[in-house]
DNA sequence: TTGAAAGCGCTAACAC
DNA sequence: GTGTTAGCGCTTTCAA
């Protein structure tokens, strides 16, 4: 045995000065452990990273030391002294972690992280840029791999320099303004077509649109999408037929309610966002109308399925979303000079009963 | 200037070597910094964390530089050599971090970590014992300062070793088993009675009962909870107005068409959780008795507000949830030596329509 | 007020 | 196969 095991180790003294059990002892470090084992730093190091060329003997000496300290491999020392300088560890920013849509990218994300033994940090936004750019500094700090990041709105030059200083990025669900680089999106004008067209399939050519917030980039796809399957089907497109800029259930609501005392009279409803839906519904609900007027709806709805009927939507696959950012992301970290891409992730239209009403035999 | 200015650094020498400006370069380190700035590296250690003692003028210096070089300090170097050897970093471990109930504990941790700069790694167990033992080692092995831990099922005295080496540890939703700790809980009791309260005060006696799967803790409490209620009140509890161990929509509807079906048919349904109200809801709106039965659901569902009636529920908090959690793991890293402590976190009853149903005067 | 030297826990490079 | 030495980027200690 060498005289490794006579050296200096604070877990050996801890253990020889007879403190308990329970007391919280140090964590061991590779130097405790080559001392119990009676081998050089270097052998644990070499066993601990599973490199070859270690006899079967000394290998089971220091696996049973480890054990038995409860040794673990301190990653933060690990990675400062590695070449590739990597931290195995990647940065998430989204407006709200605890908002189910950005949650579910945060899932995909870590579906992609996870088998690679990667390491993700998260954090909300709150559309605020200043919490933004402190929260990507801290991020720098930590030396994460790379950053996933749901844009706010704001300007986002800014982020040039920290690209140049070579840290990955890639953005998902809205495009950043003044920098470019790998973008994920959700095709929500192409989306918007097919639940439009899903409509007019069934013989609607009245159809209401309601669409959300006109400085949102996604609304105005949105409204696309829908002009692009009238004018396919040659439907009109009637002004008395559109409310948008809707902010609110309430408003959707009343815009229902306006567009069925029109003239004519719409048939089918396309109603391009969550809470739009919900207003829409309402108002069908409160008119006995919800058997006799078909609607589809841009984002799932939890309890659509309690409705009767149950609503019918375009379901986007946040969850995919997370999943192909985080792709990208591992692409750009082995190869920083490829050309950043965007992508798009399809959504599904889920029939459920509300979009799939005929028109009625005495409409017009 | 002192000859520091000369000495080697990998920043100036990118620079001198006269590469364009889009060129990725290395991330300086607080030696370019220094060089640049003419001064020791110690010197710009104490700037940059902002310790007292240094000249106005050498101060200026090396924030120039450093904003000049887009210096970041590495805090994973920095907390190496730190002698608290804290990372400011804690691990979050629940089933899901997609799951809206998790991503809301997820979000009230956020609160309380990034005030504290203290970044948060989380993972998903996925109900699965291996998973959480590697995710466990894998977040030890980066030297989190403390873990958040939504346990899964299983036995959990292998967390023994871990909070011995010095790993805080707070639990979070469900308490774990053959391990003791921190803990914060919904009162799923105490507010399951005050849910049944709420029905017995409007003059409800025959109330059904809906409850989950036996096997979890939190089903159990809230039978409990029903149980006290009813026997405060003097009402009787009848077997033919409880169905337990319900674990799908689809049950939890069928039970309920049993129940409207015997005798004596209940007035208002307490039904102990997200899916089994569903299925209330379906069965009643089924048999167009929406209007005639009151309901109260424990957990909340989106567009529970879009049904008429709106379905009143017990609103779990599960930001405050991780909010307490956090508050509860920063005091046990600060100091191990405190009692476990056991929190619980106050649901809100959440009135809409359908829990204030009166008993009809028809009623028995 | 400033700086030089040592060392946090680990891996790279090289010697034996 | 195994061990020694140097050093990742930073803070600590102590000297000037």
């Amino acid at each position: 045995m060498s005289r490794g095991f006579l050296r200096y180790s604070r877990f050996v003294m801890t253990t020889l000065s007879g403190l308990s059990g329970m007391e919280p002892r140090p964590r061991p470090t590779m130097r405790d452990v080559a001392a119990l084992a009676g081998v050089s730093l270097k052998t644990v190091s070499r066993v601990v990273n599973r490199e070859p060329g270690v006899s079967g003997d000394l290998q089971g000496r220091v696996r049973r030391a480890a054990q038995q300290l409860d040794f673990r491999l301190n990653l933060t020392a690990s990675n400062l002294r590695r070449a590739d300088q990597r931290t195995a560890t990647i940065g998430l920013l989204v407006e709200d972690v605890g908002n189910p849509f950005f949650a579910a990218i945060h899932r995909g994300v870590e579906d992609i992280a996870g088998p690679l033994d990667v390491g993700v940090f998260s954090a909300s936004l709150e559309e605020d840029q200043d919490r933004e750019r402190r929260l990507i500094q801290a991020f720098a700090a930590r030396r994460v791999d790379g950053i996933i990041l749901s844009p706010t709105g704001a300007e986002h030059g800014y982020l040039l320099s920290e690209m140049r200083a070579g840290l990955p990025m890639v953005f998902v669900d809205r495009a950043p303004r003044g920098v470019e680089g790998d973008l994920v999106l959700t095709n929500n004008r192409e989306h918007a077509r097919a639940a439009t067209h899903h409509l007019l399939a069934s013989g609607h050519r009245h159809i209401g649109f309601l669409g959300g917030t006109l400085a949102l980039q996604t609304a105005e796809e949105r409204y696309r999408g829908f002009v692009d399957a009238m004018l396919e089907a040659d439907a009109p497109i009637l002004p008395s037929l559109v409310a948008r800029d809707l902010r609110s259930v309430h408003q959707a609501e009343a815009a229902t309610e306006l567009l069925l005392a029109g003239e004519p009279r719409p048939t089918a409803f396309f109603t391009a966002q969550n809470l739009l839906s919900t207003g829409a519904i309402r108002a069908l609900h409160a008119h006995q109308l919800q058997h006799d007027i078909a609607l589809v709806g841009f984002d799932d709805v939890e309890f659509a399925d309690v409705l009767s009927p149950a609503v019918s939507v375009i379901a986007q696959d946040p969850r995919r979303l997370g999943q192909v950012a985080a792709e990208l992301l591992f692409a750009r970290i082995a190869d920083p000079d490829i050309e950043p891409q965007v992508s798009f992730v399809n959504s599904q239209l889920v029939q459920r009963g509300s979009g799939e009403i005929p028109v009625r035999s005495g409409s017009r």
